[in-house]
DNA sequence: GATTGAAAGAATGTCAGACAATTGGGTTGA
DNA sequence: TCAACCCAATTGTCTGACATTCTTTCAATC
């Protein structure tokens, strides 16, 4: 019998389209928090019909990456500092968990993805383009919780890392913040490759703080 | 200027009510892990149109309560041995952050409230209503998680365990499962009167590996 | 001039109905 | 027994409609 392969490719819906354009849209910070979603204006944007824009809007509610008022619609949330703070104190819990069993578990193979993507951000990191900074040291980061052993641990910290995408692509337009951020992941990746999860969890632990100061900083100057 | 208070009430709509009536027949285990749901009897079941029940299991699907298959539709995710290993570690994570927490902030006053629900358990647990059981032992825990002093942490354990739900409800019936719990749960209230974290902690834990194995039971004996 | 009030306009919540595409299952035929 | 085929059931999506609820504008009043 050969090896079970899954051939089903899995039709992509209307609404499973809409809630990626969106969801992107947020991340890139295309809306500002606050900011209002006006469903007709959507529809026509993305020749959609309003029942399967609403459907989209209801996932990204369920995710926390809108909020959806009654009678008033849907909106981008303006995060509050206590939030924020919030947010990323449970981010550090998964992270360094996530951190740390990565440093015991990962491949060869993945390890050396891990490096290439680091490289990537090195790259990124010294030229002007901020949504490239963004986005590759998003994939160091989903390279480490895709190797840490759990599923639901690196689907929650999506889901957490997604609800701040703003003001972290803020921060990494900020002055200095994407040669730091550099340092930190080296220091981590270094760890990682080490298998040394103690130093691992220390680095990670590190770079969040600076992270979060970074994201605190720019939100203050942002509104 | 008087100190702020929301007037608003926000009116419940017939997607919320929707959301909320599934949720709660999903916790109580009316629906058999993989069974479907089929759009039209739901409808038809709850009185409402068929957008606004697909907005609800929008909302029930990104929560991940339920699985929806593009042209298969909506059905009750069949957890695996693994997945529910996954989520019973990230739980831990998240809980004993938030039994330590607690341990350390909770008012004289919440900590009444604990006890008093800490009560109402005992008296269920010597009852033959598995289910004021499961609601009194999640009573206890959302007590817990409300005064952990982060939203975010409360919430993510609530969406968590709501996943897991079924078999909470099959193992609170196991014998013997229900006054074993009253005796881990009387442990971490002590350590938390006593403002005790390493020992909240620790108690903490033991009644989460107890929970999982007796999950474990019920999940390979249900099916 | 500032505040209140009312009315028009815009946006949301919800429903009914329709139709094409897909799935699942049963029947037929080899 | 197994394969191909067909049909009923179900989902994905759209259009259109209407009552309710916000918003904003504008006028009237203090």
């Amino acid at each position: 019998m050969p090896p079970e392969i899954n051939l089903r490719v899995l039709p992509r819906t209307v609404q499973q389209e809409t809630v990626d354009k969106l969801r992107l849209a947020i991340f890139s910070g295309m809306f500002e928090p606050g900011s209002r979603l006006v469903e007709s204006h959507l529809c026509a944007e993305l020749g959609i019909s309003r029942p399967s824009l609403r459907e989209a809007l209801r996932s990204l509610q369920a995710e926390r990456l809108i909020d959806i008022v009654p009678n008033r619609g849907p909106s981008i949330p303006a995060l509050t500092l206590e939030e924020m703070t919030a947010i990323y104190e449970v981010r550090e819990l998964l992270e360094l968990e996530a951190v740390g069993r990565c440093s015991k578990r990962i491949s060869k193979d993945q390890l050396h993805e891990l490096e290439k993507s680091l490289s990537a951000f090195e790259e990124a990191a010294s030229s002007n383009d901020s949504l490239a900074r963004v986005k590759t040291a998003a994939d160091f980061y989903s390279i480490i919780l895709a190797n840490c052993g759990n599923p639901i641990l690196e689907e929650m910290h999506r889901g957490l890392v997604a609800r701040i995408s703003f003001f972290r692509a803020r921060s990494m337009s900020l002055k200095g913040r994407a040669q730091s951020s550099l340092a930190e992941m080296r220091e981590i990746f270094e760890a990682i490759a080490a298998g040394d999860e103690k130093a691992a969890r220390k680095a990670s632990k590190k770079h969040i703080a600076k992270a979060k100061a970074a994201a605190k900083r720019s939100m203050e100057s942002g509104s």
